[in-house]
RNA sequence: GGUCCCGUGGUGUAGCGGCCAAACAUGCGGCCCUGUCAAGGCCGAGAUCGCGGGUUCGAAUCCCGUCGGGACCG
């Protein structure tokens, strides 16, 4: 059964990687897609109409932070999020739950649903289910998330109640949900351990959401765990639904994700690097662009980018406006950074139509491996 | 000519007899960042306290001289 309003549609697979479109009301999404984050209804330092220019077609959005401010009601009145923010696209918006994970200090969960302090001002919410999809609702994403307990990965004993707890939460999402145009994900828990991981995977799978994600993961655990939970849910989760693996990440996570059946990504770490003077570069390769190394460098971040900032100007100068504290260059080293993800994902769906994905796959960790080995030698 | 003030890491300051082989800010060098509270976080190098002498158990801190900078009076 496919929600009204969005669809998703396998154009082809290779191994377990696979490539596909998914249809909303404002738009479709080809996979496997990066998403960049835009928690507070914008991605930091970057315009719409940049964001288009990079080839980005799903934005990422924050339940947690527009209810606290400047509020979803406000949002609904002014026409919604792609209003509001002048995206066109699609956008899709998180639940909250991983808020409650990350501000800890200030949280209290019970099996109705959290207790939390503002960051903001001090003042004391709540979030349970049905007010986080009440959210998601006024704020008007295309793909909104069920409300969930992200847990450290390695609490066993706690994983168990979340991941229980996760699914109560989940059914309740589904209850409340009254915009059936927007397409409601089901989010895993579980943390690195394979007996809860399976059981959310065939929990959820059970409750036929129009997507999954992958909760929990890139909080701690070791790569080989994440790729062990991806694996597993891999043979569990429907193989006509679009799989998203939440808050990851790198060039790298990016191609072992695909690699195991992962059709969304997002991650902040583009445009945070970005804002902390860093870049990355195809394969991972990360620069910090205030070393003194760069002073007199003349060439761009990465001869292989087509990106405006590669284009138009040199590492000498980028370093220059992050040493003078220009804030161009936080759009720039975004601009930057955003194309480096979404090229590699516009590849990766090119590879997999193809049937070229083995031998993409092997140059990309061939020549990663190079830079590691000079890297190491230089020091 | 006289009186007074100042002289501490690259820069600006704090300390004004023992807790100071010296603190803070900034600058400099480097590392980190994965469903964004955070244009952020962490680490490091860098001054024997203008110079010389003295007082004292002990001086960046007190005294004398000297050099440099500044203020005011004549």
């Amino acid at each position: 059964m496919l929600t009204p309003g969005s669809s998703f549609q396998l154009l082809g697979r290779h191994g377990r990687a696979r490539t596909g479109i998914f249809t909303t009301s404002h738009g479709d999404i080809r996979t496997p897609v990066f998403a960049p984050v835009g928690t507070q209804a914008t991605v930091k330092s970057v315009t719409p109409e940049q964001l288009a220019e990079l080839g980005a077609t799903l934005v990422l959005s924050n339940t947690y932070h527009l209810y606290l401010r400047p509020g979803d009601e406000l949002i609904r009145d002014l026409g919604g999020i792609h209003k509001f923010m002048s995206w066109p696209g699609p956008v899709l918006t998180d639940s909250g739950g991983f808020q409650v994970f990350s501000l800890a200090e200030n949280r209290r969960v019970d099996e109705d649903g959290v207790t939390f302090k503002s960051h903001i001002d001090g003042s004391t919410h709540r979030l349970t289910p049905e007010k986080s999809i009440a959210i998601q609702e006024n704020l008007g994403a295309d793909i909104i998330m069920a409300f969930d307990e992200c847990a450290q990965p390695y609490d066993r004993a706690y994983n168990e109640q979340a991941v229980n707890r996760t699914h109560r939460w989940a059914e309740r999402c589904l209850q409340a949900q009254t915009h059936p145009e927007q397409a409601l994900f089901g989010i895993l828990q579980g943390g690195i351990f394979p007996d809860l991981r399976e059981h959310s995977a065939r929990f959820l799978a059970g409750l036929d959401f129009p997507g999954y994600a992958v909760g929990g993961l890139s909080v701690g655990e070791t790569k080989e765990e994440m790729h062990s939970v991806l694996e597993l849910v891999d043979g569990i989760l429907p193989d006509e639904k679009p799989r998203y693996l939440m808050g990851v990440g790198t060039p790298e996570d990016l191609v072992n994700g695909v690699l195991r059946g992962v059709d969304i990504f997002d991650c902040v770490l583009p445009t945070r690097l970005a804002r902390h003077n860093a870049v990355i570069t195809r394969h991972g390769r990360r620069l910090n662009l205030v070393n003194a190394s760069f002073a007199r460098d003349p060439g761009p971040i990465d001869e292989q980018c087509q990106c405006y900032t590669c284009r138009n100007f040199s590492r000498a100068y980028l370093r220059h406006l992050i040493i003078s504290k220009e804030m161009l260059s936080a759009t720039l080293l975004s601009l930057h950074n955003l194309q480096t993800l979404l090229q590699l994902a516009s590849e990766l769906q090119q590879c997999i139509l193809e049937g070229t994905l083995d031998r993409y796959v092997q140059d990309f960790f061939t020549q990663r491996e190079q830079w590691v080995e000079q890297a190491e030698e230089s020091r």
